[in-house]
DNA sequence: TACATGTATTCGGATAGGCGAATACACGAA
DNA sequence: TTCGTGTATTCGCCTATCCGAATACATGTA
């Protein structure tokens, strides 16, 4: 394919970390790395209504960041890369680094 | 320092991506990997509005993501941990696998 | 102090995103 | 087809964020 422009990748990104950047988003990305899931499922474990559960994975879904698969009435969810942890774990580092800073200067 | 819990952890992250996620901050945050840069030429490089570039690097501050230095009436505005954009390249990396993924089922 | 340059903030309006509640839709079983 | 379970969407409201324009603040110099 193509390579995307640099407009294109801005963009792309944005949406991406858009998309990543809603605390109840971070959890249901833990819980679908952790193993894929129904939406009911997660509803329950992360005590969320289900409307607001499927809000949600849809978001990550135009984000292309999960997949989903038919189980007779169920929709499984399931992490579509697993590299997106790897930026989960590296930005936690980051704000780590970030917060030990501060105590020092605090 | 004491590990920050779960929780706060995930609190921050979402304060950091969603720092992240604007893309004029993307724009930005380029800008600054390449080379500290003081606000005008920011502003004067990037084509935005002084007060906008301002408002964006307050952001990127608060979510401890830059550091700033004085320099006379300068203020030097530098990337606080190249990690960022080792996140921002993954993330990329991640976005064109989606991408050539789309461009397959398509 | 007065002025010039560089930076930060405030204000008002527009837009986008989140939530709860209600409801529509999809699929399988009887 | 009818019902039950599971999922997705819509509506109205509220809050957060972005921007342009204007302006306040900070620093260095004469």
């Amino acid at each position: 394919m193509e390579s995307p422009s640099l407009e294109e990748l801005h963009l792309l990104h944005s949406t991406v970390c858009q998309a990543v950047s809603d605390p109840k988003r971070i959890y249901i990305m833990y819980a679908l790395a952790e193993r894929p899931r129904n939406v009911s499922t997660l509803a329950e474990e992360l005590k969320m209504p289900q409307p607001t559960v499927s809000r949600h994975l849809r978001v990550l879904r135009q984000a292309a960041l999960v997949d989903t698969e038919r189980d007779g009435t169920s929709v499984i969810y399931s992490l579509l890369d697993d590299r997106i942890i790897e930026i989960v774990n590296t930005m936690r580092a980051v704000m780590v680094s970030a917060l030990e800073r501060q105590s020092n200067i605090v």
